[in-house]
DNA sequence: GATACTATTATTCATTTGTATAACAAGCAA
DNA sequence: TTGCTTGTTATACAAATGAATAATAGTATC
């Protein structure tokens, strides 16, 4: 009896890591934490169990590489989307603020796979690290936009209101974000980012935004 | 040789319940869900492994009850203090928001079983109806104490216009109980509840809150 | 103080999971 | 084609876990 080895593929390291993370994402997305089974995300990878240890010491690793996927992948797009706005400080904002409010950004996906890591906080502190991170890059956007758009309109503000008026927008961004990943089907598409917009407005007392 | 039991206390119904749950709780705030082991929870209750089973069926159903008692626990601080308010819409809603952006809503220990619990939405069906019900019952206690302040000013806005406010007030204290629960340590206390309210207070074109 | 009820403990079992090691074969180089 | 490197599979194992059942003892009742 002549037992026929699976056959197989061999795949460049970078492709092999993403293809990875990717299940491990998918895993999260569809039963939370605990369905991220070593042997589920090599399922998923069509890959067997053993390769994932190949390219993740332990499983820690392979989950903090998912989290910094996740966090980047989302953080990516606002970034992003500001880099190639060529408008003032006004438009600028109005950009981040409907970037974050919309999707792919807005998903229920999204929050799955953030609710399930910063579960993690305090059980991997590696996990706890890198999610502070993420969020004072966040708030330090948003206070750089909030900054600008005072010094454009002269508006004499002194740095500890600026930081109180970043924070309110921050938290105004995450509670709508939040909503609409959990509620999608409540807001017809661009309602959510458009409520976003003339809030902050009213939030930082601009005429136009 | 003689084998000695282990002494044990027959408590009632409700005091094991509640011990179970609470240990639950414990665990999740210690190392997230997958900490939340039958032997674990059992063991910080002082209590044998099968005597979980002997009052919840199955694991899936304890988890419930401790979703369950944390919701509530945390929505209840909020209400209570409104049936205690004697004082006009103004005040109600002030109060509202100072109760959800102060300790004890606002802790590590609440965002950390929260975001496990949600997490859960998708493997745990029943998780996400009740955390859907919860979520629908803040944002109708938002619109409420929104449209009675409007009601008291008689400034005549419509139903959808005070669904509106009433979202983005949700989701203004939500991403400040957010903010305040993972780095409690960059507020002060009061600060957080103070910046909620003056927010809130632009947000809705208010001259007093 | 004797009795019965059942809350609680003790023990067992089948699975699952993370990790480890050995064997194999895909594909590049010569 | 031949050989070699290593990506990949196959197999194994100890520990942990959820669940189930049997045995025991606390305590309320009479």
């Amino acid at each position: 009896m002549t037992t026929t080895r699976r056959p197989f593929r061999r795949a460049s390291e970078e492709e092999r890591r993403t293809s990875l993370i990717e299940a491990t994402m998918e895993c999260i997305v569809q039963g939370g934490i605990g369905a991220a089974t070593i042997r589920r995300v090599a399922e998923i990878a069509a890959v067997t169990p053993g390769l994932v240890r190949h390219y993740f010491p332990d499983k820690n690793t392979l989950l903090c590489a998912a989290h910094k996927a996740t966090m980047s992948k989302m953080t990516t797009q606002a970034i992003q989307a500001l880099d190639d706005c060529h408008g003032g400080p006004l438009a600028r904002l109005r950009l981040f603020i409907e970037t974050s409010l919309q999707a792919p950004v807005v998903h229920p996906r999204n929050y799955q796979l953030w609710a399930s890591f910063t579960s993690l906080i305090n059980a991997i502190p590696e996990i706890g690290i890198s999610h502070r991170e993420a969020y004072i890059d966040f708030r330090n956007e948003c206070e750089s936009l909030v900054r600008d758009v005072f010094a454009e309109q002269q508006r004499d503000i002194d740095d500890k209101q600026i930081e109180r008026y970043a924070i309110a927008v921050n938290a105004l961004i995450d509670g709508l974000w939040l909503e609409g990943c959990l509620a999608m089907d409540l807001f017809d598409s661009g309602s959510l980012s458009e409520l976003g917009v003339e809030s902050v407005q009213s939030l930082l007392g601009l005429e136009t935004l």
